[in-house]
DNA sequence: ATTAATTAAGACTAAAATGTCTTTTTTGTA
DNA sequence: TACAAAAAAGACATTTTAGTCTTAATTAAT
């Protein structure tokens, strides 16, 4: 459903938005060990982020990324817009060009309920509310936040 | 979730399971046209189909694909397997490597339900019987389908 | 001012998915 | 037996996704 290229970015974002109250912006090197990710490539994403302000940058010794206010309010619907567009969400489950709830495909109310909750979960709420969430019911996003806390 | 490849073959198999009661073989031009696939394309899949006897054919005049007894006792699930193979089901939505239960990813609640659903929709019924069902909640596989029922 | 650390930009490469085209093989039928 | 209709096989082409690498620009600290 989502690209390797969004899921690094959604997963990015949350690593900022969980250590926004450090205060202390975050290099691409850290953030790419963090989630295990490929460096340079998460690095593109991180621009294009940064382009489309989703995400704060800046340059130079102790520069970094960062979540600002703003960036906060944004949700993780926009950032898959910006990586991948909506596409894939409004595609049938089997392909069938015109599936919905009047000609449904043989998986369509399987598949229909699911997309409406993940859809939810990604664009009604902001970064912020989503990431208080997550702290909250003990989500994780990488392997060294769960080790972390063994 | 599934590739354009796998949404294909198990569209052919679904229709072939369809006409399975007019006893004639078909050709992939009569399949792709009925649902809108690229010919060349779906001739590919149909030959690895038949390759791991999951549909079976004939060559020569009035030949074509079809399913005889056994290919109806097999599942979509077996189809998923033999074209994309299992690895996309069991992925993380967000990509996470350690995703699970006990180290839930913020979506992994949310997804984890709807893959089982699927999965025993696909899994649980062998060809026949989800044709059956789908005849009788009146779902469709096909443009086509659809617009000769109007 | 110089240096070093960092993001920005963009050219480049690799792999996978998608799809086409041509030739061969098989087989029913005239 | 010859022909035509179909699948089988596999080489080829295109597009998308994934990822790397190099160089430039910016900026904080010395």
């Amino acid at each position: 459903m989502l690209s390797n290229a969004c899921k690094y970015a959604i997963r990015s974002i949350l690593y900022l938005a969980m250590h926004v109250e450090e205060k202390e912006k975050i290099g691409v090197k850290k953030i790419a060990e963090a989630l295990e990710t490929p460096q340079p490539f998460l690095a593109k994403l991180l621009q294009q982020l940064t382009k489309s302000r989703l995400v704060s940058s800046s340059k130079g010794p102790h520069g970094g990324f960062f979540l600002n206010e703003k960036n906060l309010k944004n949700s993780i619907w926009d950032v898959v817009k910006c990586i991948d567009g909506t596409s894939k969400f409004e595609q049938c489950f089997l392909g069938l060009s015109t599936c919905g709830d009047e000609n449904p495909c043989p998986v369509h109310f399987t598949v229909a309920p699911f997309k409406k909750k993940i859809l939810s979960d990604f664009r009604d709420k902001s970064i912020e509310e989503f990431v208080n969430e997550i702290k909250l019911k003990g989500r994780y996003i990488s392997l060294k936040d769960f080790d972390a806390l063994k």
